[in-house]
DNA sequence: GGTATCAGCTTGTACCAACAAGTTGAGCAA
DNA sequence: TTGCTCAACTTGTTGGTACAAGCTGATACC
């Protein structure tokens, strides 16, 4: 018999054998996996042991469990971000990409809006060229798509910027899109430097997200700059299980021109 | 007294309250914390409890454990990819621009090669208008910095390609590096579309990647294009607590000429 | 029919106990 | 000094128990 040839702790060989059969398909996306007591009869192991692998699963984003309810298998919805085109151009009318992005795909976009007057944090000052500590404006953004918690962003301005285009500290949207504002006072920006990172959110992340357990955010910061100097940062946070950034580098024609799909 | 005034569990409670005491500095990275013994003592908690809010932090990739040893908060060391440039032009010879990055960083560049005659998975497939299951060229590779895993790199070719530039298909490094000898072929790639997705790790890059609980993976996936049409598509796995890329989109003039730190 | 309750399922929290396994340093022996 | 052993720490694994809390459907009641 095949007894116990095994080396490994009896909560991975529980995990391992469900990612398999979740791979394999035995248990598709949305399906509910058997119970925790279902489990331990079959594995012939403690409810705390089938538990331990289960929460390794949840962990590794592959499943939820939610209580009552039981373990499901996770489905993965992405959206799609082209970063890479420039902000201030042809764009229709109220706002910024992401309301057209949204639409064009179908779905509903909604956010809601919030204007700080703070100071800057370390990691933005550097990239602004500006003192930490000095006074900053916080434009704060936190976006759904169909009600669905999306991506938060935090933009910052420095001091100088806000005496040249005093509206950005009132609070509220500004109607034309703050890159057009900037542009009708003579900012315009003409590069943006941008950083992609990620990592597990923090406590306060998950919660405004909706985020569980086993899901990382994805960060992204984006410098825009005028000829002679840096002019504003912006920090999105997206729940990295929905959403994907593309950049377009180069002459990609033949991508476009036949949209073979 | 203040008793429990506390709605949340108690394993969360210690998993915030040692959560600030990381942020505020009482435990900085690198330092060890306190044993679950004496955690606790001092939580007035059994072993286990404490051991669920540890849990929590290690998954949220705050601190990491190992066996004999205790608690350890993570230090954060992060190496900059600059992914807008070109590939192709100026470099001075064998290979990527990983190695002259990581070079120029001080650190040591190291990596292995594997190349593999297999077929076109289906994601792979429709980025560069091939069948599915048909005939493609792998070429994996595996790096280090400085004996750290740091990320894994898979490149497909389609057969079609192959059988203009056949090196391709050899074992070993092309000397001149492949962008090079493609081009050498006519093959020049003028334009790339890079998609970047962050998840947790699967098995199997946990343990190439030698990543622990609670660290992300970023994944890139670059597909060069000629005038013409696809020819490679390239997806690299980055651990997501060493990494960030970065994209230069416009005139950036402002910022690399006057490089104040 | 509509509604309220409740039994019986699910997962969540918390504790206890015992032993396995990795690490370290004290202290003894050669 | 050098090297070995081992006790005393650490976390890892697995079992047990009990109760709390969320969900669902059947049942009884109005």
């Amino acid at each position: 018999m095949m007894g116990s040839m095994s080396k490994q702790p009896k909560y991975q060989q529980v995990a391992d054998a469900l990612r398999r059969e979740i791979d394999k398909g035995t248990y598709g996306p949305g399906s509910r996996l058997p119970s925790e007591a279902e489990l331990a009869a079959r594995f012939e192991a403690s409810r705390n042991t089938v538990r331990s692998g289960l929460g390794l699963l949840v962990s590794q984003g592959l499943i939820t469990s939610s209580q009552g309810l039981g373990y499901e298998v996770r489905k993965h919805e992405i959206f799609e971000l082209n970063a890479s085109r420039f902000e201030n151009l042809n764009f229709p009318q109220n706002g910024d990409a992401y309301s057209t992005d949204v639409t064009n795909a179908g779905r509903r976009p909604h956010q809601t809006f919030r204007v700080e007057v703070t100071t800057m944090p370390e990691d933005i000052a550097q990239r602004l060229r500006v003192e930490t500590g000095s006074r900053a404006v916080l434009r704060f953004c936190h976006r759904f798509v169909d009600d669905v918690p999306w991506s938060t962003q935090a933009t910052h301005y420095p001091d100088w910027l806000v005496r040249e285009a005093p509206r950005l500290a009132e609070p509220g949207d500004v109607a034309e899109g703050t890159t057009r504002y900037l542009a009708s006072h003579g900012i315009e920006q003409i590069g943006y430097a941008d950083e992609i990172a990620t990592r597990m959110p923090t406590p306060d992340e998950a919660r405004l997200l909706e985020i569980g357990p086993g899901v990382p955010v994805l960060l992204w910061t984006r410098t825009g700059y005028t000829a002679e100097r840096p002019v504003r940062c912006t920090i999105t946070t997206f729940r990295g299980d929905l959403n994907r950034m593309n950049y377009e580098i180069g002459d990609l024609s033949a991508r476009n021109e036949n949209d073979a799909q």
